[in-house]
Parts: structure tokens; C-alpha cells; sequence
DNA sequence: AAATTCTCCTGAAGGC
DNA sequence: TGCCTTCAGGAGAATT
């Protein structure tokens, strides 16, 4: 489940594709959460890798004619092969170049690969997204500003992209585990100190999965094939029925807007006023 | 405008 | 063994 440390992880792995040139482009699946724009991503053969960047959960890379946007939706793996092993099942695409070749298999095809001929930042899916969650521009006072008057849980306003963007149920769960804040409290009650704590939670938090090479659950592997190892360091999500780490209390698991969150009754108490 | 629900898809896991 | 149900999840689209 790709959130944005795994997408950076993958993005750091595709480096050395930079400058080489795509030399062939083979889509045996086209139908991902869009189609897959095979006309236009013609164009791309023969042009040169410029530039391999990540902006929330999306991959861009950028060749002189455009822009190649792919998000690994929830089960997309991209992987690097000096030479291509035989077919599998769900192995949708292959961007092929000079002695390398890059293959994206997506059983559950949530993600979507599609090119874009303007500036990037001017694609739809890319924007309204909100603040980078690691740059300066996603800070207390921004976060304390967008919150209020929201009634919407906690967890899910900081999964929000147009919020912040990039953080997922994982980190999510753990960021609000760390920072000490319920799930389900009001985004509009939490006060500067608590949007505060929050806002350096979800930084350290994805800063610590990175250099960990993000989250293994199940599906999640970088483009050379090794798993991710911040899945041990996890301390809530997926942890419900153990105790906490911090106090001992038995971990709950909720459903907040629609999806699992596990936290510690003890740590994350709503105001009593909210109860 | 904001909040909620629905939707895409497949594989794994659990129940009978 | 096998079939059915449930769940997981990113995020746009549709609905309330």
C-alpha cells in the first residue's frame, strides 16, 4: 500500500534512469483506474528521462515532450530488470530502455499511468493537491488555520490530499498515535499546540519510513525488489488487540470515515467534553 | 461548501 | 475441497 515514503522509496530507486531514453513501450492491460493514453505515450519513445520526481504519491517523469504521471494506486509495483522475466499475471506495462527495462504489475489496477504535455503542477489530479508534508510549507499555523471550523475526524482531514498530501491510513494512524490525538476528535476542536505536535508527528514519522524504505505489508516492494522495513517500527496500525507501547493499554481499532484505525484509548483521549 | 457514500479491482483470510 | 462473504485501501465522483 504505496503512501508517500513507499512512492519516494520507488522514486529514489528509478534514478538511474535519468537521461537514458525510452526505446520501446509495451501496455498489455490498458484499463487502470483511467485508461492508459497509449496514443500519447507513444510520443515519449525516443525522448530522454530529464528529470524522476515525486509530488504526493504520484511519480513524474519528465522528457522534453511531457510528463509521465504514475501513481502505484494501492497494490502498483514498479521494478527494474536488466532483462525482462517472462510475462506474469497483472504485469501491465514495460517502459523499455537501452540495457534496462521497467516493469509496472498492479493486480488490483487502483493505480494509473498517464502523460501530460504542459507543466505538471497544471494536471488535474495534481493541482489542487495540498503542501508537500516535509517542506516548511506544511507547518502549525497552516494546519491550525485549514482546520478550523472542519467538524470532519481528525484522521481523515490529515489524509485529505488537498490537505496535506501524501499521508495515508498508515501514517496517519501512527502520526496521530504519536502526537497523542484521538482519531475521531473534530478537526476544528484541536488547538495550536495539538496542531503543532501533529504537524511534527506526521513529519517524523514519514521522515523515519523513508530512511526505512517505507512499509511492507503485503505488496509493497522498491523497484529493486527488497521490501520495505519500517513494518516492525509500526506502533499502532495493524497493532489492535496488543498493548501499547507506552502504557500497556490494549490497543482499539475504530472505523473512522469508512476505514480501520487502531489507537490507544489511554494515550488519544477525546476531551471529556466530547465524549 | 462541507461531509458522506460509492466506486473501481483482486487476493487473502475466515466461516460454514 | 470449495464456495461465499468480508476486508483492505487511494482518491475522484456522485450524493446528501
Amino acid at each position: 500500500m504505496p503512501e508517500l515514503p513507499e512512492v519516494e522509496t520507488v522514486c529514489q530507486g528509478l534514478q538511474c534512469l535519468t537521461n537514458k531514453r525510452f526505446k520501446k513501450i509495451i501496455v498489455r492491460q490498458p484499463s487502470l483506474r483511467w485508461p492508459i493514453p497509449k496514443t500519447a505515450l507513444s510520443k515519449l519513445i525516443g525522448q530522454p528521462i530529464q528529470q524522476i520526481t515525486r509530488r504526493a504519491k504520484y511519480l513524474l517523469i519528465k522528457t522534453p515532450h511531457g510528463t509521465l504521471i504514475i501513481h502505484l494506486g494501492m497494490s502498483g509495483v514498479l521494478r527494474l530488470h536488466k532483462t525482462l522475466p517472462e510475462t506474469k499475471k497483472h504485469d501491465h506495462v514495460d517502459f523499455i530502455f537501452n540495457g534496462i527495462a521497467l516493469r509496472y504489475t498492479d493486480p488490483r489496477r487502483f493505480g494509473a499511468i498517464l502523460f501530460h504535455a504542459e507543466n505538471s503542477d497544471s494536471h488535474f489530479l495534481l493541482k489542487g493537491l495540498g503542501p508537500e508534508p516535509l517542506t516548511d510549507d506544511f507547518n502549525p499555523v497552516y494546519l491550525f488555520n485549514q482546520s478550523r471550523n472542519k467538524k470532519v475526524a481528525i484522521k481523515n482531514f490529515i489524509m485529505d490530499s488537498h490537505v496535506v498530501s501524501g499521508v495515508g491510513n498508515i501514517y496517519a494512524a501512527e502520526a496521530l498515535f504519536l502526537a497523542k490525538i484521538h482519531p475521531a476528535q473534530p478537526t476544528g476542536t484541536i488547538d495550536l499546540t495539538a496542531a503543532k505536535q501533529l504537524c511534527q508527528s506526521i513529519k517524523r514519522i514519514l521522515r523515519q519510513a523513508i530512511k526505512a524504505g517505507g512499509t511492507t505489508l503485503k505488496d509493497f516492494q522498491a523497484s529493486d525488489g527488497r521490501p520495505g522495513y519500517f513494518t516492525q517500527n509500526l506502533l499502532c496500525y495493524g497493532r489492535d488487540g496488543l498493548p501499547c507501547q507506552r502504557c500497556q493499554t490494549i490497543l482499539l481499532k475504530a472505523i473512522i470515515g469508512q476505514r480501520a484505525s487502531v489507537f490507544c484509548p489511554q494515550c488519544q483521549r477525546l476531551a471529556d467534553s466530547l465524549i
